[in-house]
DNA sequence: CAATAATTTCTGAAAATACAGAACTTGCTG
DNA sequence: CAGCAAGTTCTGTATTTTCAGAAATTATTG
């Protein structure tokens, strides 16, 4: 296992994003290795390549198996674990999306959702509410959104991939609908 | 200055999350507190209700001012700086999502463009390529609907709010349309 | 049921980050 | 231009996070 600088450059460079979708630069670099590399990859050839300890490689696995991002592969005849990206770049960004929505949007909304129940008890709250009103709205559209994906099928993934920008325009007719046939 | 249990529970969660949102906890309790407050605060007002430092409330209304999350208000006849949220939490929203586009989608699109010019020298590079290039597509629609949302006009944004997660139905039609004007 | 290969968990050191408080700068006001 | 209030930057400490390597555990094979 050894990386050409092509792959080192990406690979490191995705170390460094790590931090920022949730999960460590050494977890980044694996999982970045784990995706450009056409054969599955055990523990051994990660901790040499990425030159990491054997600990922490096995510590790195089980943070990356639990966003599922990664396929279990095992060769016969062999003890080792190897593993491979689990599903497509899309399925990854899916995934990637739907866990960052369990561990950071949701907790929000539920406490929110408490907070609202209460009533203010003076003025400073009636206006902390009105605007954790909106801050709860908007989370849970997203979070309507972001289920809508989840749950798409990829007939209509595809469609939605093919218009790209093109949504704006998809909107503008809509609005031209909606005006006409208000019922719904 | 002083924060109701209510109002304290929401800005120490908000702190929590902070760091997911990529400042941290003192800058992220500072910006829930500003948001829940009806009248603008100056940094004394911070520093005594979180029980921060003066020094780090200064850091920290930087770096949300470089998120151009603040509006700066000023009172006659008082030298002190007063802050409130910029615009709506929906305007909030955008900024952050335009800004960590930003930080952290253009530098990996960019180290993939550059990449993805040189010719792969082996094996292991083309397939690690075909990776990448599955990956920059992936950000750049992603990019493109970013944008999309940064300039859409405000009548726009509302009908996408209001379609909610009827998201689905509009493609299942625009499907059909495209089905029968191949035209674009 | 040893022998050993593979993996996981633990422990403490190292590095990075966050923060308080002091020192310093800026700019107003008389 | 002295005096002071507000704001910023610096410095060292505390906290948190990351990680290597050792120790322990689990699994596999003869």
């Amino acid at each position: 296992m050894t990386m050409t600088p092509q792959i080192e450059a990406f690979v490191y460079h995705f170390g460094e994003m790590g931090s920022r979708w949730g999960f460590n630069r050494t977890v980044g670099q694996m999982y970045a290795l784990i995706v450009l590399s056409e054969h599955p990859l055990c523990a051994n050839d990660l901790s040499e390549a990425l030159k990491i300890s054997r600990g922490n490689v096995s510590m790195g696995l089980k943070e990356l198996q639990s966003w599922r991002l990664l396929q279990e592969k095992r060769v016969p005849g062999d003890r080792k674990e190897y593993f491979t990206a689990a599903g497509s770049i899309w399925d990854m960004a899916i995934r990637v999306l739907e866990e960052r929505r369990r561990r950071e949007v949701d907790p929000t909304l539920s406490l929110l959702r408490d907070t609202l129940l209460e009533k203010p008890s003076n003025d400073q709250e009636v206006y902390a509410q009105e605007k954790m009103q909106e801050i709860h709205d908007l989370l849970e559209l997203c979070g309507g959104w972001a289920d809508e994906l989840l749950t798409m099928p990829p007939s209509k993934l595809k469609t939605l991939m093919k218009l790209g920008s093109g949504m704006g325009k998809v909107l503008e007719f809509t609005d031209k609908l909606t005006l006409r046939s208000p019922d719904t």
